[in-house]
DNA sequence: CTGAAATTGTAGCTAAGGCTACACTTTCCA
DNA sequence: TGGAAAGTGTAGCCTTAGCTACAATTTCAG
C-alpha cells in the first residue's frame, strides 16, 4: 500500500493542507491505522506464543493467523525491519523492546475493547470476533474513555 | 490483498478446516471486512455527493478522501466490477440499487458507532475520527446491541 | 467560437500481503 | 546413524491501493 515510513516523502494529505478537509485527514488517519493493524497482530501472536510455548515458530504463527508459513516469514521480515522483532535462519522469533512493548500496549487494548463490547451488551462471541478488527482503530482518547466508562 | 471473489478457488482457510482454531476464523474475517471498508467509504460518500450537489465526481471524491483523483478513478473501476456504481466517461459516478443500498447500510451503521462511543463517554472528535475505522468491523450481532442499548 | 484551465482518463511504478512451488535445514525415530 | 518428515526459507506470481506523469476531453471566459 501506500508509503508509510516515518521519514518517506511527502504526499497527497501533506499537500493538500490548505484545504485540509476534516474527513479526508480522518480517512487519512483510518488508513495508516489499517497498515499497522498487520503488526500489532503480530507480536502480540508471538508474544503469546512465547508466553505460552517458550518459543514462536513461523509455522505456529501461519497456522493461527489462517494464512501460509510463507506469507508469515514474509510479515516477520517486515517486523524485523521495523525493528519490532529478531530472528536467525530456522531459530524461532523473538521481541525487541520496542515489539514487546507494542505486544503489550497491543494485548490491554485488546482486552479493553473486548470488555467495553460485553459491557454494553454485545455477545461474546461477536465481542471477540470484532474486536479483532475494531482494536486497530481505537485511539488513546476512545481507550481512556473505554477504562472510564468499564471502571468508574 | 487475498482471493476475495465469491466464485474465487479455495485459499488455506478452507483448507485448514480439519483443524479450524477459531482465531484463524477470526483473523480472515477481520480481513475480509478489510477488502469491503473502502467500498463501503466510496458508495458513502458518493451517495453523500449526490445528495449533496446532484452529482459525485471523481475529483471531488478524490478530494474527500484525501487521495489523488488517479486513484479515486481506480478504486470507481472497482466499484463497477462488483456492481455498486456505474459511470461513463467524463460524466459522473452514480450508484447501482445494490450500491444504494450499501450506502444506506454503511451510513446507518456509522450513525450508530459514533453515537455509540459518544454515548460510553469517547468525546467527539475521537468518535468521529475512530468511527471512521471501526465501523468496517461492527456485525450485525453488535450493531443490534449497540440499537438496544442506545435506544433503551 | 476558440483557446486556456479544469477535469478525467491511462500508463506504469511501488509496497503490502496473500498464494504455490520448490529447495534447503533440522529433527527425530527406527 | 541415516533417511523421512517437518519445518523453514526463497522465488515468483497476483491483486489492491497508493503515487506521478502524461494524454485526452470538457468547460468556460473572453
Amino acid at each position: 500500500m501506500g508509503p508509510l515510513k516515518p521519514g518517506e516523502t511527502t504526499n497527497a494529505q501533506d499537500l493538500a493542507m490548505p484545504a485540509e478537509p476534516t474527513q479526508a485527514r480522518r480517512f487519512g488517519k483510518a488508513r495508516t491505522a489499517q497498515s499497522t493493524a498487520l503488526l500489532e497482530d503480530y507480536v502480540e501472536l508471538i508474544a503469546d506464543l512465547i508466553a505460552t510455548g517458550g518459543e514462536a515458530r513461523p509455522t505456529d504463527i501461519a497456522r493461527r493467523l489462517g494464512i501460509s508459513h510463507a506469507s508469515a516469514i514474509k510479515t516477520i521480515a517486515r517486523l524485523k525491519r521495523e525493528g519490532l522483532a529478531t530472528s536467525r535462519p530456522y531459530r524461532g522469533v523473538f521481541l525487541t523492546p520496542a515489539g514487546e512493548a507494542l505486544a503489550a500496549r497491543t494485548k490491554a487494548r485488546h482486552k479493553m475493547v473486548v470488555d467495553l463490547l460485553k459491557a454494553v451488551g454485545v455477545p461474546s462471541e461477536a465481542a471477540e470476533q470484532d474486536a479483532e478488527g475494531i482494536e486497530h482503530h481505537v485511539s488513546e482518547a476512545t481507550l481512556r474513555a473505554f477504562a472510564k466508562f468499564l471502571g468508574g
